[in-house]
This record gives C-alpha cells, sequence and structure tokens, in this order.
DNA sequence: CTAATAGTGTCTGTTAGACATTATCCT
DNA sequence: AGGATAATGTCTAACAGACACTATTAG
C-alpha cells in the first residue's frame, strides 16, 4: 500500500462509496432462484436490483452484507450452516451515474423454507426470480420472453454469483446449505441438477456423497413417506467435512450425466 | 442496492478510501517469491507491504492496480500473457489505523526476467522476498528466522494470494504465465513445484500437460542446450487453452508425488 | 399382485501412479 | 564409452459411467 504523504489528511483522498451487494440463492419448484428487489426510485427506477446497500463507517463487510440480507428481505434468523462468501468486488466507474460507488458482491445460499419470508422492510418489492428466466444465458432451456431489467451491473453480478456456486458445488460441501435437515440422497441430488442444470446419474451420485467422510451422515429414525409410494429414503444430515476430494465431475448445462 | 433517499447528497454517505494490493508472485531461484516494499513513512514504518496504493477517481480497478505495480516496482512493460486477476477484498474496520480503507487485493504472476527490475519509482526499497522466509506456515521447510513484519493485515494477503495461486494451478493453465517462452516441460514442472512445495513425479507431469489439448504448443526449433549434457528438451510456446480438464491433483506442502 | 422409488452389486473404460526402457545429448 | 537428462511404453490400482438386480413402500 503506497504511503501516507506528510500532512495527511484524509479528505485529500478521492472519496468513494462502499456498498454492498448480494446474490441471495435458493432452489424452490426445481429450479435455481435468485432473490431481486424491485428500485423504487432512481436511477433504474423499476428496474430489479440485488439486495445490499451501503456501508456503514465501523461495520465489517461481512456484518454489512448480513444486515442488508436481514433489512431487505424480511429475513430474521439465519439457519446455523448460512452460507455467505464474498464474490469479487465491482468498481468500474461510471457502473453507478450518481457517483463512484464500489460494491462488494457476495453470494449466500438458502434452504427453501427459511428462504420463505421475502418482503423488504423498505417498501420496495422483493420475489424470487428464477435464474433461467433471467435472460443470462446460463441454462440451456432459457425462458427469455419475460426477462426483467436489471439495474447497474447486477446481470453480471448475477452470472458471476451462479458460476460461483455452480463451481463450488464440485469440491465444497455446500448443497447442505440448500436443503432443509433432515434431508435425503435425492434432495441433494435435485439441488445438483438445478443448479448445474443438467441431470445427474442417481446411482454414482449417491456413492459419490457417501464415499466422501463426513459429508452427511446417516440419522437413524429413518422412513418418510414417499410421494406415490416406493421404498423411503434414508434422512441425513450435514456432516463436519466442508471439501469435496476428490471433486465432482462438473456437467454442462443442458447435458446429461455422460459429460464427454 | 439501496435506493438512493430524496435529495440525493454524496458527502451524506461515509466516506471511504479504496486502494489496490498486489500480490505479485514470481520463481527464482526455485523458490516462490513475492515482491514487497519497505514502508517509509507511519504506520507501520520499517515494516514491509505489498505494492498498491490509492485508486484514482475515475480509474477501474484493475487498470489502478497496473498503474500502482508499475509505479511501486519500476516494471514498465509487462509480458503478453500477464497475468493480474482480482482476489478479495479486505476491508476490517481498523485495518488501518489512519482511516477507513477498503482494499481491493490482486494476484500478479510474472517470469523471472521481467520481473527483475524492482527499484520503485518512489524512493522507498523494493526487493524480493521468497514466500517460505515470511514466517505464513505456507511450505514445510520454512525458515523463519530472519521473517519480516508485514503491514497492516499483508501477510493475509499474501497468504490468501499463494492459496489462490496455488488452487488456480489445478485447473487453469497460468504456470506459463509464470515462465518465459519458449521454455521446458521442466520449466513448467519446477513451477508447480516451487507454488505447492512439492515434488511431483516427472514422467505423469509430462503425460498430463501434453494430455491437455491446446496447453502447450511444440515448437519445431528444438534443441537446447542442457548444463551437464543430456538429451535436450523440447521447446514449448503456451497455447490458447485455459482450462485443465479433468484437472491437476493437488500435492500438500512437503509431500511427494503420492499424496495419499 | 403391480407400480414406484431407494439402494446394492458389478462390469468396463479411463486415468493417475509407478517403474522400466529407449533416445539423445555432453565430456 | 559412460554419465546425464528427455521421452516413451506399460503395468496396476482407483474410480466414474453404466446397467442389472434387490429392497421396501403405496395402492
Amino acid at each position: 500500500m503506497a504511503d501516507a504523504p506528510a500532512g495527511y489528511d484524509a479528505s485529500k483522498y478521492p472519496p468513494f462509496a462502499v456498498t454492498v451487494d448480494i446474490v441471495l440463492l435458493t432452489v424452490r419448484d426445481g429450479m435455481l432462484q435468485v432473490l431481486l428487489v424491485e428500485r423504487a426510485g432512481e436511477p433504474y427506477q423499476g428496474s430489479w436490483a440485488l439486495p445490499g446497500g451501503f456501508v456503514d463507517i465501523n461495520e465489517d463487510l461481512h456484518d454489512a452484507a448480513v444486515r442488508e440480507l436481514a433489512e431487505e428481505t424480511g429475513i430474521d434468523r439465519f439457519p446455523a450452516g448460512f452460507h455467505l462468501e464474498q464474490l469479487r468486488t465491482y468498481g468500474a466507474p461510471g457502473r453507478d451515474p450518481r457517483m463512484r460507488v464500489v460494491s462488494v458482491g457476495h453470494v449466500a445460499l438458502l434452504p427453501p423454507t427459511v428462504a420463505d419470508p421475502k418482503a423488504g422492510s423498505d417498501a420496495s418489492q422483493a420475489r424470487w426470480w428464477p435464474v433461467a428466466d433471467l435472460g443470462l444465458g446460463l441454462f440451456a432451456d432459457e425462458d427469455t420472453s419475460d426477462a426483467p431489467t436489471l439495474a447497474f451491473d447486477h446481470a453480471t453480478i448475477v452470472a458471476d454469483g451462479v458460476q460461483r456456486a455452480r463451481a463450488k458445488l464440485e469440491y465444497a460441501t455446500i448443497v447442505t446449505s440448500f436443503v432443509d435437515e433432515p434431508f435425503t440422497i435425492l434432495n441433494l441430488r435435485r439441488i445438483y441438477e438445478s443448479v448445474w442444470g443438467a441431470r445427474l446419474h442417481s446411482e454414482n451420485f449417491r456413492r459419490k456423497v457417501l464415499s466422501i467422510d463426513g459429508f452427511v451422515e446417516p440419522q437413524d429414525a429413518t422412513g418418510v413417506p414417499t410421494s406415490g409410494g416406493g421404498r423411503p429414503a434414508r434422512l441425513y444430515r450435514a456432516g463436519d467435512a466442508t471439501e469435496i476430494y476428490p471433486p465432482f465431475q462438473r456437467v454442462e448445462p443442458g447435458g446429461d450425466q455422460s459429460w464427454r
């Protein structure tokens, strides 16, 4: 970092505004969805934007992301395994027409139940959008007919966030952040398929998950009703492991289990 | 992002300073080294810090990183395959005792030749430090006796940068950013070994590199003198591929080729 | 019983690890 | 020739893809 010149004066330095934006992802109805809020004021009035806002002067970036998420989505309590990580920082001059704003993007993952409350505390409307409906070219079978306009560079941030989630599913046990406990192996596979936009081979998926030590912990109190009959699936909870090694083989969107 | 209140006034928002810090890595003398500059003024006077500095008000983050790198290291021209990417952003309150500074960390990779000029344009001293001498616990055989004091949270940033480089060697063709062209397969392996801090199996490494389409392009004008005799190694240049799929198997620091 | 879903067993093709062998230079 | 390094060939173990088969429920 550059040395401070003699006679250091904070006001001499270019004044930036620093914000956090959060790509909050969940899987509902078998679709990867992202939470967006409708902008009430200019600029980009009526466009949809990521939840986020200004970082307080004495606030850590991570804390700011949690606070903004709570304020704008109405989610008051986050689950134990709540996953929130930094994505990257967006700071191109002119990305906000009002002033120079540097935004620290984040990715957060939630299971569908806790993801239910979505009415923002401020008047602006908030709702889940299937990522495939945003016209970002991330899925093979996108329906781009009713794609909303995204504010600022938020289309880029959403795309980056989804790519991060997709990549991380390969080598980290973050699936468990997408599901409620207890869960079945099928629940986990559905997450992978929804996020990757591709079908996975059921038996090999099971073998892979169970072969990773500490990925999932089997529950004794098994036996769950299944819709339409069939052998009830065993139940699991998340284990202590955070890494998947060797990693999953990624499947390209639209592909089935044979990717090559 | 939060809406701007009515009567928007930039001065109302918390004033942040935004800086870039660059973890500039190279491999010289078989060791992974990072460029550090000695701080001339307070705070952390006499400590060693990453090259970096304040982002101009109309400057892109990436451009700021390139500019600061040039200013503080004296490197005027960067090679074609110059690799510079964002790492993550460090913004804990109090990380700079003077004011609230949010720093966007970057990682840059250079080959040893272009990495030679290192005298900074400002008076501060700049030199290469072997990463293993910094006492960061990243290598199995660290010599922490003469470890320098690192300013701010730069020890964390260096560690994060090295981890990023290590991880990226697994799935991206960034080795070629560490070497001068043309290069031999041995040159590439030495980079992997230096960055990972472990020995790799020579024959299998060659096979892996050559099996990735577009990783390296063989040169016809082969035949190079070898120190001490022996069959001259074939020469290669970097290809168009950017990804390595399937990825390399990572080897833990200190380990040899059999990692499990 | 049949239908449906969960879970197991096993064959096969690919690939990384290991090591032997050949190729090409230097002194 | 002898030593040294580069490059190739090949055996083996691990593992992903694929598919057949068994297990357990609902109706």
